[in-house]
RNA sequence: GGGUCGGUGCCCGAGUGGUUAAAGGGGGCGGACUGUAAAUCCGCUGGCUCUGCCUACGUUGGUUCAAAUCCAACCCGGCCCA
């Protein structure tokens, strides 16, 4: 369905869904078109809730398909919900979010702009700041904030309670009997006041806020604007290969990790999901990588993903010290991240020492993965638990593994 | 506001006076195997520099030698009624 449209592949690579098929009989080639014609570039609208601070692959493909958008001269605009976030997004969430304070809103507001590049040449980031027109950065409390209840009720006719309840989410607690509370109706209204204030021509967002983007052309309709069509992208399955990634179920890969841990991460990925990974988070060709083996795709994945986020050459290396990491050639392996021993008082205890560097949650964790069998040092298994380090010059330039996930290098 | 049912560890969910850090399941973590995948099997899954001690079953108080379990008040939620 999407193939035929007319649109060129950046735009539809990775997309899901795009709807409607047609606006007020133009599909969204014709509108391209005519737009050109006109001088006028399309609007292409991204919310984003400022609730946790880092970003993460999951989030990165629909600031990908922004850039794409940037890149073919179109203008982002990117509003930070200021405003929505002290609702929450009841979307994907089985209970009512924890409403944040402005001051936490602002600072993660603050460390989004710049991991999605402020500052950085376009080049090395995720988003263009630097080109004339392409990004405009929009809080949506500059709009919302003021909102009279005269105004807020009018929203609030535009939409009906069987169609909220018609929404997975607000269904599945409604059936559960778990608390919604009033205000979380106020949420897909707002953001959705959002696309008509921002006079958007598309919004992008994850399959998970078609109910939202549709919301947004509701309105606009109300308020006699042009609708804006809604591209929709996969959501991005998390490391555990089954759940969505997402901060809270702890399956993520930060865009600033480093290259060894994001190229050992996702080479542990599990099979089912590398070719969405390879769709969504690279430019590759998909067909040429159809026939390969299967764990030739998956080195192939973590290369590219982390070769996107760390340029070719750190890329390279993380999975060459990767590799040298599995088979044990512990003193060549370079680019290994230090631990400090700076604050440690010896001596101490082997467990005491890995809980004290927050490599575990607790005392009692370290203790039970030591004796379970979890902690090599310079590929050695220790499993006592109590074992005594006099001082640091025992452990300074040794390679610390605890399970597969997390290797470390002492250091003074 | 009234009636009623309920609030247990990350989640679900047993447990109705004692040997309960709390069955069972899920999830998570670790190990073996493997391709650092899947499947399977095994172990761990409150905290504490730990052969011991401390805190835990919505909150606070009470009864008892002994409470997640009994009583009271309060808080929170569901459902029904108004």
């Amino acid at each position: 369905m999407l193939h035929d449209q007319n649109l060129p592949s950046w735009l539809l690579r990775g997309v899901l869904e795009l709807f409607p098929l047609q606006n007020s009989d133009e599909t969204l080639a014709k509108k391209l078109e005519r737009y050109h014609g006109e001088g006028k570039k399309l609007r292409v609208k991204l919310g984003i809730d400022p609730t946790g601070a880092d970003i993460h692959l999951g989030h990165s493909i629909l600031f990908r398909k922004l850039r794409n958008f940037q890149d073919n001269g179109h203008t982002a605009v990117l509003i930070i919900g200021d405003f929505t976030a002290k609702i929450g997004d009841p979307t994907g969430k089985n209970k009512t979010r924890v409403q944040l304070t402005e001051e936490q809103v602002n600072l993660n507001a603050k460390t989004y702009l710049e991991q999605l590049g402020l500052g950085k040449p376009a080049s090395r980031s995720l988003l263009d700041f630097e080109t004339k027109g392409r990004l405009e950065i929009r809080h949506n409390s500059e709009w919302l904030k003021n909102l009279d209840l005269n105004s807020i009720i009018q929203l609030m006719s535009c939409s009906t309670v069987s169609q909220m309840l018609a929404k997975e989410d607000f269904c599945n607690r409604y059936n559960s009997q778990i608390p919604i509370s009033l205000h979380e109706f106020l949420y897909p209204l707002l953001q959705g006041y959002d696309s008509v204030q921002v006079k958007a021509d598309i919004e992008l967002g994850g399959t998970d806020q078609k109910f939202n983007i549709g919301i947004g052309r509701d309105l606009q309709k109300f308020f006699k604007k042009e609708t804006q069509f809604g591209m929709l992208l996969p959501i991005l399955t998390g490391l555990d290969g089954v759940k969505k990634m997402s901060k809270s179920e702890m399956n993520t890969v930060g865009i600033n990790e480093e290259p060894l841990s994001m190229y050992s991460k996702l080479e542990k990925l599990k099979d089912s999901v590398v070719p969405s990974y390879i769709e969504l988070l690279t430019d590759c060709n998909l067909s040429s990588i159809k026939d390969k083996d299967p764990r030739d795709i998956q080195r192939f994945m973590a290369l590219e993903v982390t070769s996107l986020f760390h340029g070719r050459e750190a890329a390279l290396e993380a999975q060459l010290n990767s590799e040298k990491l599995f088979l044990g050639e512990k003193g060549e392996v370079t680019e290994i991240p230090l631990i400090s021993l700076n604050d440690a008082k010896f001596p101490l205890k082997f467990f005491y020492l890995l809980s004290f560097l927050k490599l575990f949650n607790s005392s009692s964790e370290s203790r039970r993965s030591i004796k379970g069998g979890a902690v090599k040092l310079d590929s050695e298994k220790i499993l006592d638990p109590d074992i005594v380090f006099n001082s640091k010059d025992e452990l300074v330039g040794k390679i610390l593994q605890i399970g597969k996930k997390i290797t470390k290098r002492f250091e003074k």
